[in-house]
DNA sequence: CGACGTTTGTCAAGCAAGGTGAACTACAAT
DNA sequence: ATTGTAGTTCACCTTGCTTGACAAACGTCG
């Protein structure tokens, strides 16, 4: 019995997802939730406003705000005032949050490395090349 | 900035599902949470006892007995006694559900061959493979 | 300038999904 | 008779959102 790809698809990212957090939490980055995972990864160099956070993900701006107090607790991002507009505020990486992110990409890579020894190089790159084809469209929700 | 594979297979599951379960509700089997479809789709032809689905799924009886209290109430499966133990239960479907279940496997096929004439035939075939080769382990959790 | 509406971020409360642990009943196994 | 197992009920929890209300800071238009 075939398994179906939807359920192929969701291991496959489940299980790259647990090993990453796994190895993140060994390293002293425990217990990251995927949504402040997310948001982490989408804050760019410079930094974010809250509101363009809230649209790129597709939720309020309540919603950022708790997962932002929660980063800010474990010391990965912090806020700061946004110079041109009194109302706004900045969210930017701690040196802390930007080691992590790092670190993340890093065992991401490690990771699809070792998926393309086994399976070889060329294969794997032809299903990465596939996924980017058809699904790399961003989807709203984190 | 190349995505990271983990959200390429994120977006992949996630935009299948949703169609899936909007092309589900369309035909009259609304709002299917996604731990209601797993089970359905674990269910096998001849029933299972709740004990088993909560070992395949990882998770406890107690979650199991709540899901299928919901499947029931949807007309997607029914409980019946066990004949060979008077304490055990046997959740079947009822024609209704696996009406919507063989749906939903219609479903998946047609995206699939959708995404085979977009990508082309051989690519998606290895796509598939490479994905059975790397990920077809049963995980936890449902 | 000032009044008016708009935007930004926040606080508070709450909801839906998907669980858990404890305690109970009926039946099985020994 | 005692102990174990299957299923259920109950109360509760966490995640990741939501709606509602609000103050402070803009923007704009007369």
């Amino acid at each position: 019995m075939p398994k179906s790809i939807n359920i192929l698809l969701r291991n496959a990212h489940t299980t790259i997802d647990l090993a990453v957090r796994a190895e993140l939490a060994q390293h002293g980055f425990a217990d990251i939730t995927p949504s402040q995972f997310a948001l982490l990864r989408n804050l760019g160099e410079d930094g974010s406003r809250p509101s363009e956070l809230a649209a790129r993900a597709g939720v309020t701006r309540q919603a950022i705000t708790k997962i932002v107090d929660e980063l800010e607790r474990l010391d990965l991002v912090r806020r700061a005032p946004d110079p041109d507009d009194g109302r706004g505020v900045i969210v930017r990486y701690t040196d802390r949050g930007l080691a992590g992110l790092e670190m993340a990409r890093e065992l991401a890579l490690e990771l699809e490395r070792e998926y393309a020894t086994r399976v070889g190089g060329d294969r794997w790159a032809q299903l990465r090349a596939t996924l980017e084809t058809l699904f790399s469209d961003d989807l709203p929700r984190t």
